[in-house]
DNA sequence: CGGCACGTTGAGAAAATTCAACTCACGTGG
DNA sequence: CCACGTGAGTTGAATTTTCTCAACGTGCCG
């Protein structure tokens, strides 16, 4: 029971460059952060000049399940994530949900709706979150003072469309079991990078989520996580994970055949038997 | 036989801000743009001061099979597609290719290499092919100046990272007949908005290629192209192909059982038979 | 203590791949 | 000028992978 929030999606509140700190820092429980701060967060060269902007942005609390913003909502906001974990999905014609990415600290998402103006995915908490709202306008202007900024927005940019370039990449060629793998080796660099430990941490999300995001069924995925479990390169109970063997995880391409699928040994030359 | 080429991806005149254009524009018959041009071929709103920039950006041209930037190539231009054909791929850990895309006229690339200084796909032409070379240090200035400019560069990133976003989810949810369908109205709604017939036109890629970018294997694709063919969605000869039924293609979903795989009709009791 | 969403597991079906053979178009060199 | 080699494309059959459907555990919230 973090703090309380207005509604679904629409803080009232506009964030943007009004605000003395240590007052609005503590007012509502909410908290406001400057430009040093966000560009630390999000690991980006914190540049000589960022200390000395005023700008404040403003934090809101997301309880889990709230949306941040839904498919067709107007934008005009940056998030950024403080804490907690969120799902970002579209939508697709038949109403079927496609998750695209999972968001936590130090991720940037929003900038879909750059282009349209629109939203074209919705963002939702999967657990309370403390997320930071960064007005897209306040942060192109600031970007066109300092050529620094404008160039690290450009890269954050791009580091999106590379990751997504990689997700292309593997939907397009990995197995099951390698698509998986990398699903946790992943979230296990990012919990590491977040100072929290890479070799156990709990997944925030369903089976059916992170199927969704794998393109797989979510029968898939647990039988996957099942697989890997028996052969010792991770133990799992429900959403506990502990990463067994990393470097493993990392190279797997294909699981040995009778790993998977309990079949019996099958004679090299299948040809006269089972009369 | 445009134009005599110096080599391999590494054009060694470098576009920027010399030139005047009556002149260059010829010189070794390659042409220059300038900033108003670039807008147009963008399909971004020309916003008024543009028309005042006198900076000029170089053409360069290529020839089928060579390639534009590779992977790891130092990244310091985006690189604008005036005319001919293209893809940008990916090489996994295997060394296999992997599509991402096929540039066409008025279509920007190379933003993957922003954020790490170097790429991380390579384009390589398709047919000859008129690259405007667009150093992104000049470019990032010219936003700094002009903030229409700006927020031009920010959604033209933007709508890639939509596109992407779209791929994602076709790879993750979409029957190979699907994304073939699709593939099929996307190019010929790019050719339609290029001033040619969104009805007939030749694909400029293999069957392999077009796999690689589906994430199927080319003998799927050559199959699906036939059944659409034999039920006279499309007309397809080679790389020749005609759209028959737009509508059918836009909508399409997965292909009745008995068209794709010509089999007897089964009973709807598979029980006691082939004895 | 239900009710219910989440997760696991099995068996059979469906989709797509693999392997293989064959055809076709095109360009090169004899 | 035509034979021939080669890369591209097509098609078939068998196999593999993944999905679908279904039943059953499990843990949590009201």
């Amino acid at each position: 029971m973090l703090a309380h929030l207005s509604d679904n999606a629409s803080p009232s509140i506009i964030a943007g460059t009004n605000a003395r700190v240590g007052f609005d820092a503590q007012r509502n429980g909410k908290l406001w952060s400057n430009l040093k701060e966000i560009c630390e967060l999000l690991q980006l060269p914190a540049f000589a000049s960022a200390a000395d902007e005023e700008v404040l942005f403003q934090h809101v609390q997301f309880k889990a399940g709230q949306r941040i913003h839904t498919i067709g909502q107007p934008f005009d906001m940056l998030y950024i994530v403080n804490s907690g974990f969120l799902k970002t999905a579209l939508i697709d014609e038949a109403g079927n949900e496609h998750v695209l990415g999972f968001p936590m600290r130090g991720d940037l998402f929003g900038m879909d709706g750059i282009h349209s103006k629109y939203h074209t995915c919705e963002a939702a908490a999967l657990t309370s979150c403390d997320i930071i709202l960064v007005p897209f306008k306040t942060l192109a202007a600031l970007g066109r003072k300092h050529a620094e900024l404008e160039i690290a927005i450009f890269s954050a940019m791009s580091r999106e469309l590379v990751r997504e370039q990689a997700m292309v990449s593997m939907l397009g060629s990995l197995s099951s079991e390698a698509r998986v793998a990398r699903f946790l080796v992943n979230l296990s660099d990012r919990f590491a990078r977040m100072g929290y430990s890479g070799k156990q941490f709990n997944l925030r999300m369903t089976r059916q989520e992170i199927g969704s995001y794998l393109g797989l069924t979510l029968e898939t995925v647990s039988r996957t996580f099942s697989a890997f479990n028996k052969i010792g390169l991770i133990a799992i109970d429900q959403r506990a994970v502990e990463i067994r063997d990393l470097h493993a995880l990392k190279t797997l391409r294909r699981l040995p055949p009778s790993i998977g699928r309990p079949k019996a040994a099958r004679p090299t030359q299948p040809s006269a038997e089972a009369a």
